[in-house]
DNA sequence: AGTTTGTGCTTGCAGTATGCAAGCGGTCGC
DNA sequence: GCGACCGCTTGCATACTGCAAGCACAAACT
């Protein structure tokens, strides 16, 4: 959707770049999913998402600053799309998303399994997670903890108790 | 949008039902412009929102159990819209985002203050709103602390000062 | 070197959503 | 009774979504 700055409010302006049905669903995947190329987004979307879709959302995520594309040097074609320190950002907005969703919505539960996580976490876990991503986007330093690494394996022991 | 079901994350299943540009634009002037009728919230909407748009919102919020609405007893046409207590507990995910909108985008000051005074205030602040919210909107107990004053004043005072 | 498979999109088309503005039937105020 | 108000509804053009086939290029295989 056009950015039309419709007014100077901060949630409508947010809504205006990331208020559609697909795009916080790609940053989902990247983020949570460490789904860093086209192909990966594609065929592990758990919702199905349309080629042109995604094609269109990448491009206009990395055209405002929410991702990056560098090329893969073992591949010509491919692309790896990174998270920017603004997507970074998102985690406690998604955070809050996903904590509203497991109390309203009739949410699986192992997909809900990261949402508690974070909102037992809170603010705390939530850093902690930024401060990763940013190593595995930004190169920034490596943290001691890895979260993404507990939210992982939180996630496999409830698919594995299925 | 329709509610498809695509996946069971929690934060899918959130966009399904509020992932769209007017949504959540709706639910925040009922939140905290007060706006509850249709008249009020067409005529002083900040983003221009269609007609056909605000009542087809008015109306899914109202299927999907985010709004309800009840007869004004001084005006056979119109309806008062109230939120529910699923749509109370949006408040966490409207301070994040407009603490990333405040961030992120180029919002105007008047209408970031708000926004700014959530995200000082954190969860207590959002408990306190969300009692309140809980008194205009449910009638539960009144609150001895209005925060919908304070962001009032708050803003009025950021016009004043321009 | 030629062929096959993989890759990242692009395209065609039908259905749905949005946005502008006029219109409609009912209610209220004078 | 008339005019203004009210809450939508409608007509129409444009944009978005979704399905599935297709395209140009790159890599792997023979």
């Amino acid at each position: 959707m056009p950015q039309t700055g419709r007014s100077g409010c901060p949630i409508n302006l947010t809504l205006e770049q990331l208020g559609d049905r697909w795009s916080l669903i790609v940053i989902r995947d990247v983020m949570f999913g460490n789904r860093r190329t086209y192909g990966d987004l594609l065929a592990q979307s758990e919702e199905g998402i349309a080629s042109n879709i995604l094609a269109d959302r990448l491009k206009r995520l990395t055209a405002s600053g929410l991702l990056t594309r560098r090329a893969d040097p073992s591949h010509r074609q491919k692309g790896i799309y990174s998270l920017t320190e603004a997507s970074i950002q998102l985690v406690p907005l998604l955070a809050q998303m996903g904590a509203w969703g497991r109390r309203h919505t009739r949410p699986s539960k192992e997909l809900s399994v990261r949402a508690e996580l974070l909102e037992k976490g809170g603010a705390p876990l939530w850093n902690a997670f930024m401060d990763e991503l940013r190593h595995l986007h930004l190169n920034a330093r490596q943290p001691t903890r890895s979260v993404f690494r507990e939210l992982q394996a939180a996630y496999e022991k409830a698919l594995a108790r299925r």
